[in-house]
RNA sequence: GCGGCUAUGGCGGAACUGGCAGACGCGCCAGACUUAGGAUCUGGUUUCGUAAGAAGUGGAGGUUCAAGUCCUCUUAGCCGCACCA
């Protein structure tokens, strides 16, 4: 009989269903595992096959950890606000909320098909009003503690979305989204002070077990540089404060140059004799797009300050002022002192200009090239640094600047505050309104949800508002304060918004009062592993930790971290080794294949396809190898069944592949864990009778991996139960050992032999019995032999002289 | 430029703290069974060589009894960041 998959799978996906065999118990005694997978954007293109390998590899370990004893929380929701769905509303006239529920329904039916082991009793949704209320909530709280605030600033403006980007939505000078060009726009926004936490989010991955791919990302997205600060006196009076990482290159310093956007420009317009000059230079940076600004990096440009200079503060030596683009104004200070001795960028600049080029550590030739080395040199031209290490001379200049009260230690961060104002109708409402009497005032919770309201369009309006400022009714309101007219604020959250604390709500998805219940919070957090896309590494899954150190320090979670473990898989490349997408025309999609070949199959393809953690090509020839494996398993039911025990023959064959399947499954080993599988069902074949013990165990073993032929076969074979509800087998360390083992016999390492003898057979007797092998004599007969090496169930090697 | 990673048969990939390179699968070759097939089963399949044997993990050195694995140098590719002082 024939593996009839389409309607076995579906028999036990409402089995699964109809029993809730998946649902998390609020029973806060067992032992808990929390598995996160990142929920999905519903997009209407519907679920992609990379979707499909991260969830089903979280899937395997939760099947395991449930068999293994685990109250096992494996939630799902949708990440449903979002421009395409907009943008799709935009284009189709439909409301959002609309194309957002037929999206998810969508997807639900796929992930179903997959036998995917989620509890959909905790589903969420970050568009569900009863959601966002605790969004809404957490960033009140914010704003509360002063973490919220509003700022003028120069903002990235995609032209094409006419909507304000993050720095992370920007890639390569265009709108990661639309392609767009992307300008500077100087609006209004909402900003979140993450980088009052950069500190923390570095350190704190010391007490995560992030892989260290995800750990170095972020390390190096916050950018931590410890350095001094540094003030020089102008002529105009001003201090001009630089931050500097090689204080110790002070000396060396040789002209100044700050940032076209430095307030102080205005402020000296009087004593400049070039203004003209100056305001024009700065009026083209700020038209230059991003784009054309690092596309200019190569050459340096810039205009001397005429009729104010600095005064270097080690040497008193008067040194000129330059503005210039390559120097920004959201980094440090917005000021630096150049050494173009020591530093590349100013070298270029001192080249360009005719500067002087003052060596100051010894070690290359400055007339040629910036020496940038910090390891090798020794201070010159520098006064009471002079002979000094690059490192000790930072200290000594460090502490001689703050003792004279001309700087100080300064770590800075590569981070910038998250921009969090969206000017779009598909997110949530920010809860404040604007009053010209008290400025910004939050709703009061009890107001919460703040709804969005029905709109006549979804489109932006020209000028960069939201869709909400057009809806009189809704932005007029007055002040809860002093009850004068004022107005709501119009601008909505950005997509990150929702997924910052998504993981704490399925802990408790229908709290009408908290997030989620203390309690449940204190049994369920932190996730204990979490499986996601390396895409995220500096978004949501910063993004989320910043959220959730901020709701520790407000006493509103236990833990300080939210993801005690973050691993990430690689993605699935089109049959060609390209990205997946519809315009190369390399799409795979899942409900075909799960048409043509099982979900089983395309499990176990999905996890046989390679490496976990890398990039793998799809293969449409390769996934017939894994059906034939399960037509093999189906099979195994028309052997000799016999009753009883593990078999003499494959007693250790089982332990091992129980050792091995158990320890994959943790360390991401999936591919390896099912090459056991197979080579198991071989040798089975091999023998052609399997015990009801062995069959049990092969079943068990498979089951995460292609639970609805697994649970299928145990149910024909009467063994009582659901195999969702069996022990996961133990295998015994001892037995793993095989009797009688073959060694490979080396003579200078190169093998000349193999041998077969017992496993415990001591040293002495395994090294006689091969040394008079007669295919070794050739290569021993009339040498020395200097050396006998012995490597139990490995190998001997004769070394020979 | 900075940070991270990768390189192993025709292909995807195995190889734990250095210890038999190529597990497992695809593909391919041969055979079997067949109401002839893109089904199933059995065997084979790194390369060169009839063979004995030799070579072999991007390249060049080195350490070691022994290197895909460790060290030095180098090449190519991928991902992220990028004038961050």
């Amino acid at each position: 009989m024939k593996y009839d998959y389409k309607a076995i799978e579906k028999k036990w996906q409402d089995i699964w269903e109809e029993k809730g065999v998946f649902h998390a118990l609020n029973d806060y005694t067992k032992p808990k595992f929390y598995a996160l997978i990142e929920f999905p954007y519903p997009s209407g293109s519907g679920l992609h096959v990379g979707h499909g390998r991260t969830y089903t590899a979280l899937d395997i370990v939760t099947r395991k950890r449930r068999m293994e004893g685990y109250n096992v929380m494996y939630p799902m929701g949708w990440d449903a606000f979002g421009l395409p769905t907009e943008n799709y509303a935009i284009q189709h006239n439909i409301h959002p909320a609309v194309v957002t529920e037929q999206n998810m329904v969508k997807f639900k039916k796929q992930l179903k098909a997959l036998g995917l082991s989620f509890d959909w009793s905790r589903e969420i949704d970050t568009t569900d009003p009863e959601y966002y209320k605790w969004t809404q909530w957490i960033f009140l709280k914010m704003f509360e503690k002063g973490l919220a605030y509003k700022k003028e600033m120069a903002v990235n403006w995609c032209t094409g979305c006419r909507v304000v980007l993050a720095n992370e939505e920007v890639i390569g000078g265009v709108c990661e989204r639309c392609s767009g060009e992307v300008v500077r726009k100087v609006k209004s926004q909402w900003m979140l002070k993450i980088t009052q936490y950069a500190e923390r989010l570095i350190n704190d991955l010391d007490t995560v077990d992030y892989i260290e791919r995800v750990k170095a990302q972020q390390i190096h997205w916050i950018g931590r540089s410890t350095g001094a600060e540094a003030e020089f006196i102008t002529t105009a009076g001003d201090t001009l404060t630089v931050y500097t990482t090689r204080p110790d290159t002070l000396f060396g310093a040789t002209y100044m140059v700050i940032s076209p956007e430095h307030p102080y420009l205005e402020k000296w317009s009087g004593k400049i004799k070039n203004m003209d000059e100056v305001r024009a230079y700065q009026h083209n940076a700020a038209h230059k797009s991003d784009f054309e600004r690092t596309e200019v990096a190569k050459d340096k440009t810039g205009v001397r300050l005429i009729g104010v200079n600095a005064v270097n503060p080690v040497n008193d030596t008067e040194i000129p002022i330059f503005i210039s683009d390559y120097v920004l104004m959201s980094y440090g200070t917005g000021a630096i002192m150049a050494v173009p001795g020591h530093d590349e960028r100013d070298w270029e600049f001192a080249q360009k200009f005719g500067l002087p080029i003052v060596e100051v550590v010894k070690g290359g030739d400055v007339t040629v090239a910036a020496f940038t080395d910090c390891d090798t040199g020794l201070m010159v031209n520098s006064g009471f640094l002079n002979g000094l290490s690059v490192e000790d001379a930072k200290k000594k200049i460090t502490k001689l600047l703050e003792e004279t009260g001309k700087g100080r230690p300064k770590v800075n961060y590569k981070l910038r505050d998250w921009i969090f104002s969206r000017q779009r109708y598909w997110g949530e409402p920010i809860p404040i309104i604007i009053c010209e009497k008290c400025g910004y005032v939050p709703l009061k919770e009890s107001e919460l949800p703040l709804k969005l309201p029905e709109v006549e369009s979804y489109k932006p309006t020209e000028n960069g508002e939201s869709p909400l400022a057009a809806l009189d009714s809704w932005v007029n309101v007055v002040c809860p304060k002093c009850g004068l007219q004022a107005k709501r604020e119009t601008d909505t959250m950005p997509q990150w918004a929702g997924s910052s604390w998504y993981f704490l709500r399925y802990c408790d998805p229908h709290n009408k009062n908290a997030i989620a219940s203390r309690e449940a919070l204190e049994y369920w957090t932190p996730v204990d592993w979490y499986n996601g896309g390396m895409e995220h590494t500096t978004l949501h899954l910063l993004y989320s930790r910043f959220w959730h150190k901020f709701l520790y320090d407000i006493g509103a979670v236990p833990t300080s971290e939210p993801y005690a473990k973050r691993t990430s898989q690689g993605m699935i490349l089109g049959e060609n080794g390209e990205k997946m997408s519809k315009s190369r025309g390399n799409v795979v999609n899942p409900d075909e294949i799960i048409n043509t070949y099982g979900a089983d199959a395309v499990r176990l393809y999905e996890m046989f396809i390679g490496d976990f953690e890398k990039a793998a090509p799809w293969s449409s020839t390769s996934i017939k190898g894994c059906n034939r494996f399960l037509d093999r398993v189906w099979a195994l039911q028309e052997l000799k069944i016999l009753d009883g025990g593990y078999s003499n023959e494959l007693e250790s064959s089982f332990h091992k592949t129980i050792k091995k399947v158990t320890h994959d499954i943790e360390s991401l080993g999936y591919n390896t864990a099912i090459a056991a599988l197979m080579s198991l069902i071989n040798e089975i074949y091999g023998i052609k009778c399997i015990t009801k013990e062995e069959f049990k165990t092969f079943l068990i073993l498979l089951n995460p991996f292609a639970p609805h032929i697994s649970e299928e076969i145990w149910e024909q074979q009467g063994f009582g139960g659901m195999i969702t509800s069996q022990k996961w087998p133990k295998y015994c360390d001892e037995k793993c050992k095989d009797d009688v083992v073959e060694l490979a016999v080396q003579v200078n390492g190169k093998i000349r032999a193999r041998i077969e003898i017992s496993a415990d057979e001591p040293k002495e007797s395994v090294l006689k019995l091969a040394k008079n092998m007669p295919e070794l004599h050739v290569h021993i007969a009339g040498k020395i032999l200097a050396k006998e090496i012995y490597i139990p169930g490995k190998l001997v090697n004769f070394v020979v002289k």
